[in-house]
DNA sequence: TGTATTTAGTTAGCAAAGCTAAGTATATTC
DNA sequence: GAATATACTTAGCTTTGCTAACTAAATACA
């Protein structure tokens, strides 16, 4: 129990540094950290809705209108209603959008693959193992009962 | 170098996803997950200053000034100036603190460690590894010059 | 049909995280 | 002993995340 303990408390503190130092980067793009989150999602999966999105992001709705706004209102994606039920908002990214990703995405691996590629051939395949075991872990699953 | 991308996208997004995911039962421990990590350096570094928990927690001044405000306001760590250099603050781990890190961590171990022990213990050893490439990719070192 | 409920998203308003710039107080330098 | 450097703090900004309360559209039901 400990060592899960041990683990999960690193993991904590290892997600909590990542983050900080991915920051000043992706300020440099002009993007968050979740706005580029979500950026990634709306290019991945082209169309969603705002809902789909949320759940993907697991954040509340409130938090996913404001980061779609944001990113509307920077070019990056655009908002339409579906047609068949005016209630729900589709989600697509732009040209500049999926472009932007792709230069945030490069700011990115300055900062950590410029250590990843690094790492011998061995260590990288842990780490692959390991984000396929974290995505498990912490990927969208009906977090809590409200 | 596409495959370094690839994982650094992942890891970021799994950071992005683990934190969300425990952002609310830390927030049950009346903590933040900032201050959690703040704690835990301070219970596991007694006697640190200032200065060492910013470098450590890889913020600037006054983000630490602020967190540590937060817990000894909440009763849980305490300030002190050194004799020899009354520039300098030093930080404590009040027992109250110590004993509420490890109910925090307990609470983290129910979100994470609940998935986590029914990993095999191959996966263990997996993410065990990662962690320790993770803390060497991310640890404090002199970020950016300024 | 026509009210009542549910669903999707939005708006308002709050606390905390992070930052930079500018201030204070103590040490150090010359 | 005046000038500079260091350690931290204060002020003020943007963004994240939340809950609560609202609007609008769809569905239920009677």
């Amino acid at each position: 129990m400990s060592a899960a303990s041990d683990l999960a408390d690193r993991l904590h503190s290892t997600a909590i540094h990542l983050l900080r130092r991915v920051r000043r980067e992706d300020a440099g793009a002009g993007l968050s950290a979740p706005q580029l989150s979500a950026l990634s999602v709306i290019v991945f999966r082209d169309g969603l809705t705002l809902g789909e999105l949320a759940h993907a992001e697991q954040v509340r709705p409130p938090t996913i209108t404001r980061i779609v706004a944001q990113l509307e209102a920077a070019g990056l994606a655009l908002r339409s209603r579906r047609a068949s039920d005016k209630r729900v908002t589709i989600v697509k990214a732009s040209a500049k959008g999926a472009k932007l990703l792709e230069e945030g995405r490069r700011r990115r691996i300055a900062v950590l693959a410029s250590e990843v590629v690094r790492l011998t051939r061995r260590e990288l395949a842990d780490l692959e193992r390991a984000a396929d075991l974290l995505e498990r872990l912490v990927g969208p699953r009906a977090p809590h009962p409200k």
